[in-house]
DNA sequence: GCAAGGTAGTAAATTAAACC
DNA sequence: GGTTTAATTTACTACCTTGC
């Protein structure tokens, strides 16, 4: 396009003046070497289409590689008091799985931070198990109840594993057979078995070993020796690894304060892919950028006056792949625990402290020491005073952290809240169907495929009906009639209008299947808006809703609070380009311009309309409610709630009611044209799918669909 | 294999202090 | 003066070791 080798000299000439000009805009040194290395680029590209292949696809970051697996196997020997100490364990190890034994009953009372607990009870108070995986994997638990048994599936790995957590008491009698079913081809079976095996590193094989080491080999797994013994008291070794997936190596380390050394399991071969970086988007050099090469847009735009399409598929090519060149990834740094290290050590010489005391008071008959039950008292009050000091610190910092950013708003503070209150709704990775759980993504993916296609087909239209067919007839009449009638103009757009309602978008960075978020509009210097306004009014003109604004990308969020949703209980969320959005605004301003205009819509209604609040509603009937009271007459609400008023709104019966209603040919060819054709593809994680026609309903997201909907609720 | 002795832990009951 | 909260005390449990 630009590097004709004619042209050589004329390009440095022109990428000088552009670098002239960032330097005279007074960015620092390291912004100017930026733009210049992107100016370069751009430059040397042979085709436009080479050039943001190249940014597009070089770009991509290489964000994943795969991490080995750690496995923590340790015997807590109390929840309630060493889960510090655990949670600190656990990001020390690096581990992704653990498996904790007799947490006893306050397994609940802390979570571990970025991890998923299988709580299995035991058979007393202090016994039970847990398996804690970290939520960068995929867990679905295996119901067995068996107690002081938990089994979990692990997915997320380059291979499917089967974790078996056990905790064996001394005073249980049990029969491994029970697990015998669940033994898969990946499995790890770990946990405490207070048994000893002399070739497993105990002094002595004892009965209970006996029948471990039998069972253990009748099931073809191997024992992972560990560097130590893993039991405090005495010689003995009864924290084990077992598994028939080759290459495993244990760790005993000597840490913790339970009656237990941890045991780190590791695994060079079976890894996760690790997503830990996060992009950061360098926007300045974007708007230097869009700055820089506004001419050239209004230049292209120029030469293709008969294919807006065209230039408006390459401008937004543009705007993602220059997003992309200039996103840098950065590593995510590690959690850390929730209190430091030396709070934990005075929690622990706090309690030892206390138990000695009343030990000895038992000892000596009641009769205690005055000095030594001063200093316990001592002790506790300042190890409480200790953690209120490093909390309402950290809470101090965060606060100045707020007001040295002068956020005028208190937006920092409110997202920091809402981060702790607001109850989130998460992506779903699993679906509950007739057939069980599935967690496969692909699968998963083709369900709601299935599912949402089937939402998304025309509505049956019952034949023995006579409104019904008259709808259907008629709606068919329209659509002839359309393409026949001659198309008159409508009132075209102005930049200023386009500008305003830019400004009026949200900063929301998310984005739809072009890639371009609200922000990235928002950067738009104004030659592009002048472009833009062109673009629009070609379409105007020919009263045609662009293709490619027709396809959305739906993603799916969970509508439960928690736990697995079955289809019907996922929330699709379509994403469409923003620029269509601001299209569509600008249509369904020229709508309501007609539909006030005529008086269409009744006063009671306020709802998605300028300058009519839902409070002026409340007032109103709160008013209503007065009045009757004062007349001693008794209120009858009806509440109507038209479900899924946007999801089944019928095509075709809106086109002919909106005739009916009399609304300018041009108008209504528009919104024919908005309504027909249009797409939508799943997007779940990586996987998409097929996209599939939507016939039924007014496009989700989009600004117009609300107008319409609550026209025909009263109309 | 079992009971006793010891340690470290949890839960409940009781008492003291703080609060309104 | 009653209620709530925190501190203190007691009761009980699990598990390991030791001794028989």
């Amino acid at each position: 396009m630009k590097s004709n080798p004619n042209h050589a000299e004329a390009n440095e000439i022109v990428k000088g003046a552009m670098l002239q000009k960032v330097i005279d805009w007074g960015f620092p040194p390291r912004t100017v070497k930026y733009v210049k290395k992107i100016i370069d680029e751009w430059y040397a590209g042979k085709t436009m289409n080479g050039l943001l292949d190249l940014w597009e696809a070089k770009l991509t970051p290489a964000i994943s590689h795969q991490a080995p697996l750690n496995i923590l196997t340790y015997n807590v020997e109390g929840w309630g008091s060493r889960d510090l100490e655990t949670i600190e364990m656990i990001a020390n190890t690096d581990s992704s799985i653990c498996v904790l034994t007799e947490v006893g009953e306050q397994w609940n009372k802390v979570s571990i931070p970025h991890f998923k607990t299988f709580y299995q009870k035991g058979t007393n108070l202090k016994g039970g198990v847990i398996i804690a995986v970290g939520k960068h994997l995929k867990a679905t638990r295996v119901d067995i109840g068996i107690e002081n048994t938990a089994i979990v599936d692990i997915e997320g790995l380059s291979e499917r594993i089967r974790i078996i957590g056990i905790y064996w008491p001394q005073c249980q009698n049990r029969n491994l057979n029970d697990l015998k079913p669940f033994i898969d081809e990946k499995t790890i079976i770990t946990g405490d078995f207070n048994a000893g095996v002399e070739s497993w590193d105990s002094p002595k094989t004892d009965a209970r070993g006996r029948q471990l080491e039998k069972w253990i080999e009748e099931n073809n797994l191997i024992y992972i020796p560990g560097t130590r013994n893993s039991s405090k008291r005495s010689e003995r070794n009864i924290d084990f690894v077992f598994t028939n997936i080759s290459e495993l190596t244990a760790e005993t380390l000597e840490v913790g304060s339970s009656d237990h050394w941890p045991i780190v399991t590791k695994s060079e071969d079976i890894g996760y892919q690790i997503t830990g970086y996060f992009p950061i988007v360098n926007w300045t050099v974007y708007e230097i950028m869009l700055q820089l090469m506004q001419d050239f847009w209004t230049k292209e735009l120029a030469l293709e006056t008969q294919n807006v399409d065209n230039w408006y598929s390459n401008y937004t090519r543009f705007l993602s792949a220059l997003k992309k060149r200039v996103t840098n990834w950065r590593k995510r740094d590690k959690f850390r625990p929730s209190l430091p290290p030396y709070i934990i050590q005075m929690l622990k010489s706090v309690r030892q402290a206390r138990n000695k005391y009343y030990r000895d008071k038992k000892m000596n008959n009641g009769i205690v020491d005055e000095e030594t039950r001063l200093i316990l008292r001592k002790m506790t009050s300042n190890a409480k005073k200790e953690i209120v000091k490093y909390k309402s610190g950290r809470w101090k910092t965060f606060l100045s952290q707020i007001q040295e950013a002068h956020d005028v708003n208190g937006k920092a503070f409110w997202s920091h809240l809402s981060k702790i209150y607001k109850p989130r709704t998460l992506p779903i990775s699993k679906l509950l169907t007739d057939v069980g759980v599935k967690s496969n993504q692909n699968e998963i993916k083709d369900i709601l495929y299935d599912y949402y296609n089937e939402q998304a087909k025309s509505p049956e239209v019952d034949h023995r009906n006579n409104h019904d067919q008259y709808i259907t007839r008629e709606s068919l009449r329209i659509k002839e009639e359309i393409i026949k009638s001659p198309k008159m103009k409508l009132e075209p757009i102005t930049q200023i209008e386009i500008k305003r309602l830019i400004n009026k978008l949200k900063n929301k960075k998310s984005a739809g299947y072009d890639e371009i978020s609200n922000h990235m509009i928002k950067l738009l210097p104004p030659g592009y808006i002048q472009c833009l306004t062109s673009c629009f009014n070609m379409w105007i003109e020919e009263c045609r809703f662009p293709e490619v604004w027709k396809t959305a990308k739906i993603v799916t969020l969970n509508k439960l609070r928690g736990g697995i949703p079955r289809t019907d209980q996922t929330r699709p969320i379509s994403l469409l380009p923003t620029h269509s959005k601001i299209f569509e605004k600008i249509l369904l301003n020229r709508t309501r311009e007609w539909a006030e205009g005529n008086q269409l819509i009744p006063n009671e209604q306020s709802g998605f309309r300028p300058g009519g609040l839902l409070p002026t509603r409340v007032l109103s009937i709160y008013q209503e409610i007065k009045n009757n009271l004062a007349a001693n007459m008794p209120t009858l609400a009806i509440y109507v709630d038209y479900q899924k008023a946007y999801d089944k709104v019928w095509h075709d019966g809106l086109i002919v009611k909106l005739r009916d209603l009399g609304i300018p040919i041009n108008l209504l060819t528009m919104i024919v044209s908005w309504l027909n054709c249009r797409e939508a593809y799943i997007n779940l994680g990586e996987n998409k799918s097929e996209k599939f026609n939507i016939d039924v309903g007014l496009p989700q997201g989009a600004h117009s669909g609300h107008l319409f909907a609550d026209d025909l609720s009263v109309l």
